[in-house]
DNA sequence: GTAACTGCAAAATATTTGCATCCTT
DNA sequence: AAGGATGCAAATATTTTGCAGTTAC
């Protein structure tokens, strides 16, 4: 796990520091998305509120993380998978989000289908969120 | 339109004020969804910060209008078009979000996909976003 | 040693709540 | 008239910024 850390910080040119590390653990951990808040409080470790800004804000521009837009807006964040690239963020998952759980996951086996737009637009990008009620709730 | 306001607000069980026969023309003259801020300025009149907030919650409660999520989870809402009841959105168009200009659209025309979910999974609502370039902006 | 990162304080924003007053019905 | 809606003030919460001290490389 270390290792895999340390390794994740290097490959995205970030200096390997104690909260980047430690933040970077959590997200391994998790096995759903996490909001900001649950990043702050959720730690064993008491982090100050804007290193946790930065530190996401690092994450998010090196792809190593990515947001997933809720329909009630809150912001909650994941681990990417492999073929993210810096600035890139090349999610092709659906995310669920349990309307009793609260629980906001990845679903990595589930691929976003093909959107067609009208003439004209084009598409770099397509998210897709579904609500529900998730495995462990029904 | 006026005609429309007042009877979408009765519809909708609202009593018929200034602030809200204003701020839903708003939504009706839109071609693209607003974000809170869009509607405390855009409008001629200059509404209260906590009128627009109460507003766009009753609103949402009663299914006049519709949030949109957005990958940088701005909060923009939309009108919702006909089978939205209260309280239960029954959204089945695509969003998008132009990366070039920001104006986020509602495409009607655009249904979206069934997606088929692991067993266990309950799907009650599915949000679809696309980002890339708009009509105007390519 | 230098550049980058952290943590604290504080500023800037955004959102919520209470309450007296005003408007709808 | 009664209940609900508004607008103001103020309490909260969220996010951003500046800067001095600390750490990674």
């Amino acid at each position: 796990m270390e290792e895999q850390i340390v390794d994740v910080l290097k490959k995205s040119q970030l200096s390997v520091t104690d909260s980047r590390r430690k933040i970077l653990e959590l997200f391994l951990q998790a096995d759903s998305a996490m909001a900001h808040h649950d990043i702050e409080t959720k730690a064993g470790e008491k982090f100050d509120r804007v290193t946790v800004y930065r530190t996401l804000q690092a994450f998010l521009e090196k792809g190593i993380i990515h947001t997933i837009p809720t329909p009630d807006n809150s912001v909650k964040y994941a681990l990417c998978k492999d073929n993210c690239e810096q600035g890139h963020h090349h999610d092709d998952h659906v995310h669920f989000i349990c309307k009793i759980c609260g629980i906001t996951t990845c679903l990595d086996d589930v691929h976003v289908p093909e959107i067609k737009l009208p003439r004209g637009y084009k598409t770099q990008q397509t998210e897709v969120v579904v609500s529900g009620i998730c495995k462990e709730c029904s």
